[in-house]
DNA sequence: GACAGGCGTTCCGTATACGGAACGTTCCGT
DNA sequence: ACGGAACGTTCCGTATACGGAACGCCTGTC
């Protein structure tokens, strides 16, 4: 996928994630309504200042609209959709937190990740059966979970969607 | 300080740490030496693609060069400063996501909210000093923390600034 | 139905980020 | 001392990212 036209998506999910419309966030950001239509599209390749004029405007760090393809943390499978929310980095391990919804009735399995990294889960709507492979437990509304990703690991909602944070923690 | 300017020092800053030269960097990541050497003095606003070329010829995720300056804070506190990043509204519920930072040393109190209201955090760096005024809970990186938030509750960051998500959830 | 206001897209002139080709400088090997 | 190579900077023509001004499309109001 083309770096531009992911970046592009991401602020526009963003965008429409807070109710503005494009020529709003344009008027805000002090950005030109062509400039941030073609932008969203992948047709432009934006410059630095752009950039951080949109996600100033949008309350976000600039790295959060930095899909990064060196680390394709895709967890986006049959059974999960997942999108992005932040990215943080600290010295040593980097963070990344997802809006996900698992599929009513799906199951999807995930190999182990580097060694260390460990995952959180907070359930919004929904229950989820989650965790390690061997031993996954059952999430309700509002409840927290979390395991070790650097062994297999499965999602699953048994009945009705489940919507969900997912945040993935790997060291460097 | 100008955000083209401190992107272009943090370039340069890795280059030198490689020992690489700039003509080198410049072949090595397609990138004219005119345009490096203008965009590591701070005279030019780059491009992402010219950006992104340039970070991963120095294997660099491309969120190492974005300095965040001063981020903006919406929601803050005396100690803390929120950014919303998702809303998601369930029959019976409403779950609020932000991205969080306690600044260090500080202390902020929460007055009660809504009866059943919860709180979760995930911290991402430093150590959290969080949870109910009379029991709060002593939270590091990558560790999570949750607890009901209808009653007077506590966030304070004893050394060093705190990175974090905090989960709200409040029952209609 | 006519109109006004908001939306997202497209067109267009201008500003500027881009790479290539010069340049002067420094550091070598002979 | 001299040549050659590599360095970082500056100049320049071209490509393109930019904002403003149109445009067509909806939705609401009188």
């Amino acid at each position: 996928m083309d770096l531009a036209a992911s970046v592009g998506s991401r602020l526009k999910e963003l965008r429409e994630a807070r109710g503005v419309s494009l020529s709003a966030l344009a008027r805000r950001s002090g950005v030109g309504k062509a400039t941030l239509s073609e932008l969203e599209s992948g047709r432009r390749n934006p410059t630095l200042e752009t950039l951080y004029a949109l996600t100033t405007a949008l309350d976000v760090p600039l790295s959060s609209v930095l899909y990064d393809p060196a680390h394709p943390a895709t967890i986006s499978g049959d059974a999960v959709d997942a999108v992005l929310l932040e990215r943080f980095e600290a010295d040593t391990s980097v963070t990344e937190t997802y809006r996900i919804r698992i599929r009513s009735g799906a199951t999807q399995e995930s190999a182990a990740h580097a060694p260390g990294t460990t995952e959180h889960i907070v359930v919004l709507a929904g229950t989820a059966h989650v965790g390690d492979v061997n031993d996954p437990a059952l999430i309700g509304p509002g409840a927290h979970g979390s395991w070790a990703a650097d062994t297999p690991h499965v999602y699953r909602a048994p009945a009705g969607d489940v919507e969900a944070l997912l945040v993935v923690r790997c060291p460097k």
